[in-house]
DNA sequence: GAACGGTGTATGGTCTGACCATATTTGGTC
DNA sequence: GACCAAATATGGTCAGACCATACACCGTTC
């Protein structure tokens, strides 16, 4: 773990310990920096993640609002979502697939034309020369699938999870042996969306997700 | 603005202008601060927002793999994605609406017996005095219930939209008049949910949320 | 010629120490 | 008491160094 990750826990744990509340300021960098013995680049880098997270505020000067000033707890925010780019959630494979069988689905049911960014990963996946190639655009057509249908905040979500899409993927991968099936999944998804044949899309996108995560597969209708 | 703040425009410049797409590779850190004629501090600080925003992944080593590898295109600009981070201001009442159908119809479809937090919040606005005091367990009756279907991530989301949950529903309040029929709908909800009656709960969801959103309600079946 | 193994090297990660710009605090002056 | 100038604390930036890692390269061996 990075050690700006570790500062980051650190102010993490420190905000909630000492209850502090909107408004509230944190140590200054070099107080920081010292109190937790790294420097102070890493501190701020991590005070760089929170401000980008809408945590805290940075305010230069010497006054009592200068510093890194909390501007929202960073509990139940997006901060959670994106703090997964980061690796610093766990979050199990059932919730994963749930999410992603609730959000692709859905996508899939409304793009009714397969953006470029879908073909272009679709045709960047035959001729991968690796499993590691293979997944970066495995993942870039899932993403491309779900940015079509035009909700930003399940596209935010999506991306949330891509750490957790490339590790699974790259099991998938691992555990079948081959990409051959996992590609025809694709190619079902993408000559359904196509031709517009939305159920089918659904179907298509339920069976490769179901192949994906072997043994959390359920009935996913929600009437 | 500060120094890292024109990195993060010229390299979002620079990935448009060069066409960059997922997988390819950012300059490493010494060069791009050589180009940019600013220090590699700045130039990591806006590689960790970047990170952060999930647009990209740093790798150490050698190979061709190493360095900032772009692992999402910056659709929009920077700033709109701050921004959709950090406010949620950007978010339409569709987008919104399109996200609580999916989780909160997935969570009563789920969910067989009401978590005592919803059977409070449902208490509570009997009894609140405000419109202000109702929407506040209002929204508590809703994560109550998303909350009790256990899967953390689809809570998240839910809080994160919290603010646009609330300022929806004083709208509806203040529109309707009165709080009577909302109130109606979260009690079939609480009855439906404790009767584990599952179509039912989803149907009184649905209902609900069709009266806080009215003209944006659609059918929201995928299948 | 192919497979193996050690070394070189480029990369991100981290640290130190310094200086600058800014804004408040402090304290002296009138 | 009002005002102004110096001291100071803070974030912002920079330069340079060293470490750990992982691929690239090249010689050795079979």
């Amino acid at each position: 773990m990075r050690t700006f990750e570790t500062v980051l826990a650190q102010i993490e744990q420190r905000i909630a310990a000492d209850g502090l509340t909107v408004g509230d300021r944190l140590p200054g960098e070099r107080q920081l920096a010292e109190q937790l013995r790294v420097s102070r680049s890493s501190v701020r880098e991590a005070l760089r993640v929170l401000e980008t997270l809408g945590v805290v505020s940075s305010q230069v000067g010497r006054g009592p609002d200068a510093g890194a000033v909390l501007i929202s707890r960073p509990d139940g925010t997006l901060a959670d979502l994106l703090r997964l780019n980061l690796g610093l959630t766990t979050m199990s494979a059932r919730e994963v697939l749930d999410t992603r069988l609730m959000i692709e689905r859905w996508s899939a049911a409304r793009v009714t034309a397969a953006p470029a960014a879908m073909t272009e990963a679709l045709a960047a996946m035959d001729v991968a020369g690796s499993p590691e190639e293979f997944v970066t655009h495995d993942i870039a057509f899932h993403v491309a699938l779900t940015d079509a249908a035009g909700n930003r905040l399940l596209s935010a979500v999506l991306r949330a999870l891509r750490d957790a899409l490339v590790s699974n993927a790259v099991e998938a991968v691992r555990r079948l042996g081959h990409t051959g099936d996992l590609q025809a999944d694709h190619r079902r998804i993408h000559t359904a969306i196509e031709a517009g044949a939305a159920e089918e899309a659904v179907e298509a996108v339920t069976a490769h997700l179901a192949r994906a995560y072997p043994g959390l597969s359920p009935s996913h209708n929600v009437f």
